[in-house]
DNA sequence: TTAGGGTTAG
């Protein structure tokens, strides 16, 4: 009968039935209670199983182990080191095995105290030359970025295995220690895939990403197969560099190899997509999925955001809602800069207030994206609030604030701002001066903007990009100087873009440039033959020019072109529903409020100084 | 021992 049992709890049987066995156990085989607990572990039902122990009134070194090696492994680290606490003040003897799952709850813990006194017991036992303890202590260093300490333990071992030589590979790989990684996996005589894709991790996490691509090739010329963590890294490798191309032949191998469907190679593939821009390609993974996690939803969620589609990156987000799956920190960035995109201020500050609940805000990514947030929805108070309690802040959340104090008018804020940056030694970066420069944009303040521009290389050491070029045109432009845009343009060190055209462009029609106009609108036509909009603002600047001969011919040429003109719609969200308008546009069953609401912001714009502006539409 | 998701820019 107990041989009997015991081949039955090598089954794998449903809760019920094992309780069954365990009432038997109980009764007349009470020894098998440790193998029964085991068994309990493996199936994961842990909470029952710690229920059987705590029944036990000695339970052995063996059952503890067991129970070490289950929590490490479901992460329930402060279980782990519970456990092996009690053990240790019960006089339980602590086997060598127990040592590493606890090293390991002690790394993810950070409990950089606990796991040095474990490292002190470990001596005290004599553990030290077990390579299993060495390896161990080798990662808990790593975790903890003690690189000295894993080196010293490293260079302790007088036989090294291939897994020592792994351990302290991902060490320097976690401390930026590129060049010793690589050193270390050249004096290997035996590599493991962990020890190629420890490799190629390496340079993907330090953003080397073509040599990480080159020990991928050099891996497969020496014949060792890849296997799915290989191609999840490889896959990240792609999205980083963007090359679809690269991708699609990891995409093609993973079919070879018929590997199944890991959901992290899975995610991977995904995230490979929505950053090479096939976000329904992208889609069409995450549908196919069998099981999605916070990471998948997030994942895709960031690809419609991050490709202008917010609207289903919201949408989305509702069904990661619907499908229990709780959001986080990282889902919550997206989300939020889905919301700023669209200025849909309700959803934005439904999710600002679930942020500030759950206590977020301490995230500098999360902080950032809802000052972000806030001030594109015209918020600005509110993103001051937030920001001037914010617990930690980065350069980005200081350019976010910048940036919004900028777009909103509030021009002498950025720049006080930008001070206070400097004072308390925070460095600024090339976007910090996006901000400031737009902020002398907005405000009329071209020598100052000027100024912003010139001390970025000689003050910072930051050389400008087509970005800040963009700025410094658009501060000519909105202060109407298109003589000084047009000749900064045939100044400029690197290649006019269509923002920079299409900026110029619009300057001119304001201040009706005709010549400059014609120049702007014939390079936007040459960069963008697609663009509907540069055909028709050329050819309306032609007509109000009265030269309605050249007008025609644009719109001729538009046409011979076949190019087609995007329907622009309008929307505004009132109470969670986005309400969709067409130019002339009378369908809505509230029109004639909507259309005397807009006459009247018409209106009112025009006692407070703006001149309306009506196109010849197309 | 090795693997997937995030913020700021006209």
């Amino acid at each position: 009968m107990e041989r009997y049992l015991i081949d039955l709890l090598h089954c794998s049987l449903p809760i019920n039935q094992l309780k069954q066995i365990q009432a038997l156990i109980i009764i007349k085989y009470l020894s098998l209670t440790p193998l029964f607990i085991r068994r309990l572990l493996n199936a994961s039902f842990i909470q029952y199983a710690r229920q059987v122990f705590d029944q036990i009134p000695h339970p052995d070194q063996g059952v503890h182990c067991s129970f070490i090696t289950a929590y490490s492994r479901l992460s329930l680290n402060n279980e782990a080191l519970r456990t092996f606490v009690s053990m240790h003040q019960n006089n339980v003897r602590i086997v060598c095995f127990t040592i590493p799952p606890i090293f390991k709850s002690c790394a993810s813990l950070l409990a950089i105290d606990v796991g040095k006194q474990v490292h002190s017991l470990v001596i005290r036992y004599g553990f030290h030359s077990s390579v299993f303890c060495q390896n161990a202590l080798i990662n808990f260093y790593a975790k903890i970025n003690d690189l000295g300490s894993a080196e010293l333990i490293f260079d302790g071992i007088l036989v090294k295995d291939t897994i020592a030589y792994n351990c302290l590979i991902s060490a320097y790989s976690r401390s930026g220690e590129v060049l010793a990684a690589r050193e270390l996996f050249d004096k290997m005589r035996d590599r493991s895939i962990v020890s190629w894709n420890a490799m190629i991790s390496c340079y993907a996490q330090n953003g080397d990403y073509h040599k990480g691509w080159i020990i991928f090739q050099r891996m497969q010329d020496e014949m060792c197969e890849p296997n799915e963590i290989t191609l999840a890294t490889v896959l990240s490798i792609c999205a980083k560099l963007g090359d679809l191309e690269m991708g699609l032949r990891i995409k093609k191998l993973n079919d070879n190899k018929n590997l199944g469907s890991n959901m992290i190679v899975s995610t991977a593939m995904l995230e490979m997509y929505v950053k090479c821009g096939a976000v329904d390609d992208g889609r069409l993974v995450f549908d196919h999925m069998a099981r999605r996690d916070v990471v998948t939803w997030s994942a895709m969620i960031a690809g419609y955001a991050q490709n202008g589609r917010s609207n289903e990156a919201l949408e989305l987000f509702e069904n990661m809602k619907s499908a229990q799956i709780k959001p986080n920190d990282v889902t919550l960035v997206s989300v939020l800069s889905a919301c700023a995109q669209l200025g849909s201020v309700e959803t934005g500050e439904r999710i600002g207030s679930y942020v500030e609940s759950r206590g977020l805000i301490s995230n500098v990514y999360v902080a950032s994206a809802l000052l972000g947030m806030y001030s594109k929805c015209g918020n600005i108070i509110k993103a001051r609030q937030i920001f001037d309690k914010l617990p930690q802040r980065d350069n980005v959340t200081w350019n976010s604030m910048i940036m919004g104090l900028a777009i909103n008018g509030f021009a002498e804020d950025a720049i006080a701002l930008y001070n206070r940056m400097k004072e308390i030694e925070v460095k600024p970066n090339n976007i910090t001066f996006v901000g400031l420069m737009t902020a002398c944009t907005h405000a009329g303040h071209v020598e100052l903007g000027l100024e912003f521009f010139r001390s970025m290389r000689s003050d910072h050491n930051i050389s400008p990009n087509i970005e800040h070029f963009a700025c410094i045109v658009d501060l000519f432009c909105r202060s109407g100087r298109l003589i000084d845009a047009y000749e900064f343009i045939c100044r400029m060190e690197v290649e006019p873009n269509v923002v920079i055209w299409g900026t110029l462009l619009s300057a001119s029609r304001i201040h009706l440039n005709v010549e400059l106009a014609e120049l702007a609108g014939k390079k936007l036509l040459e960069l963008e033959p697609d663009n509907s909009g540069n055909y028709v603002i050329l050819s309306n600047i032609y007509a109000s020019a009265g030269r309605w001969q050249e007008a025609l011919k644009v719109r001729k040429l538009m046409k011979d072109k076949r190019v087609q003109k995007a329907a622009a719609y309008s929307w505004v969200e009132v109470e969670d529903r986005v309400h969709k308008f067409l130019v002339g546009d009378t369908s809505h069953p509230r029109s004639d409020e909507v259309y005397s609401t807009i006459d009247g912001l018409a209106l009112l714009s025009t006692w407070v100084g703006y001149e309306l502006d009506f196109e010849i539409e197309a």
